[in-house]
DNA sequence: TGTACATCAGTGAACGCGCGTTCACTGATGTAC
DNA sequence: TGTACATCAGTGAACGCGCGTTCACTGATGTAC
């Protein structure tokens, strides 16, 4: 066991000017501790500062208080999240194909970053700060799954149901198997593309114009 | 405010021979915490001995450490669950709608128990006692949930795919459900009864026979 | 019938821990004159 | 060219808090003789 507790030693002063530098390696750690291995316990101040190797008291240099610093974290989240699923999407052409392959990016982003995630759709951010209005990141996540789920339906590869409520459905969805996933690593969970794939396909009722039922025994 | 951090006074002694009801008044005082309007947090013993209204160190005479105490909270939790789900579909000879009924009553209950919920089904417990095994309560619910969609299978009602898979798609669904409601709770959802109707509906392909696609814009 | 004793249902003080936050400070580096 | 000073990037000690857990204890109640 390697004295975990110790700082990591090897950091040395920023060169003036350069002070806004630590604010990046701050973040870095915290991303670091909530994505590793650890036990997906909650992140806290000194262990952040315990991380980079610095005074805990130096994180109050770049953020007032640990909310803010939480706060800093989730936005860059979404930001990361949004860019794994662009990229997922990235010259389909089909709409169908492109919304399973954003919903796969989204999950195993998720799966990826256990702790961010949870931090982002969690109950860990205290209220006062928690956005939940219109111009959230998280709604702007949202909104972009609805407009994934229009392009299908326009595409006539879909049932015409209302975006917004169809997108409601598929985001719980893919957050309860990812969070499922997460919690109940035993559990014989069958391949995480295969479930993404299968439940939004059930979801939005993908084909259901093209064969109804082709998959049933029924055959 | 009142003071919170007091005690409920009102407690004494239980008589000789009844020391057990004290194990009664401590889960008892867990459960009201979890469920309570209270910020989700997360339980400690010192919390519930306050609102029994004893020592901390008499949560000992019952519980060998804190950890115990969980997972005696967890199990009570999903013997109410199971009731609930029971109870709900209780009388429904349709095996559809028996489904439907019962999960419309997982989701309230986990709604009206957010703390027990979470418990049950989060990251909380240390993996050393998380029963993930075959034996396990949440096994078990489960597997009254692969039940409930295989009678619904022979009865015609929907695809015969494999089962075991689809009741994972579908608890995984009502899950991300039911914790999203609790953690974004200034999103625009709809009713909650709706939404499990229509995504179990969804992810079963119930009336995939019957009438597909007969809700579409394109009637 | 009285008394010694065992049992029972708890208590109270203390421990060490990690946490977020405050406060006054340090010491290197650049800049004005 | 030398020096006073401002600025910058941090530090270290201390605070009060709630936590889980330990240890030795207390005081009422029943029971054996």
């Amino acid at each position: 066991m390697i004295g975990e507790t110790e700082p990591s030693r090897i950091r040395r002063r920023n060169p003036r000017g350069q002070g806004e530098r630590l604010r990046e390696d701050i973040l870095e750690a915290a991303d670091a501790l909530l994505d590793g291995t650890r036990d997906a316990s909650r992140l806290s101040l000194r262990g952040v500062a315990r991380r980079v190797g610095i005074a805990a008291t130096s994180v109050y240099l770049h953020f007032p208080d640990v909310d803010h610093l939480k706060l800093a974290l989730i936005e860059a989240g979404f930001a990361e999240l949004d860019d794994a699923r662009d990229a997922a999407s990235e010259g389909i052409g089909d709409p169908a194909q492109a919304l399973l392959a954003r919903s796969r990016a989204y999950a195993r982003w998720a799966l990826d970053h256990p702790g961010r995630y949870r931090l982002m759709f969690g109950p860990d951010l205290p209220t006062a700060l928690a956005f939940d209005a219109v111009e959230s990141p998280s709604r702007r996540t949202f909104e972009t799954l609805v407009r994934s789920i229009e392009r299908c339906q326009e595409a006539g590869l879909c049932p015409m149901d209302n975006a917004s409520r169809v997108a409601m459905l598929v985001w719980v969805s893919v957050h309860g198997l990812v969070l499922l996933r997460m919690d109940r690593p035993h559990f014989p969970w069958k391949p995480l593309d295969e479930m993404v794939d299968d439940i939004v396909r059930r979801v939005i009722n993908l084909n259901a114009f093209t064969k109804p039922g082709a998959r049933t025994s029924a055959t």
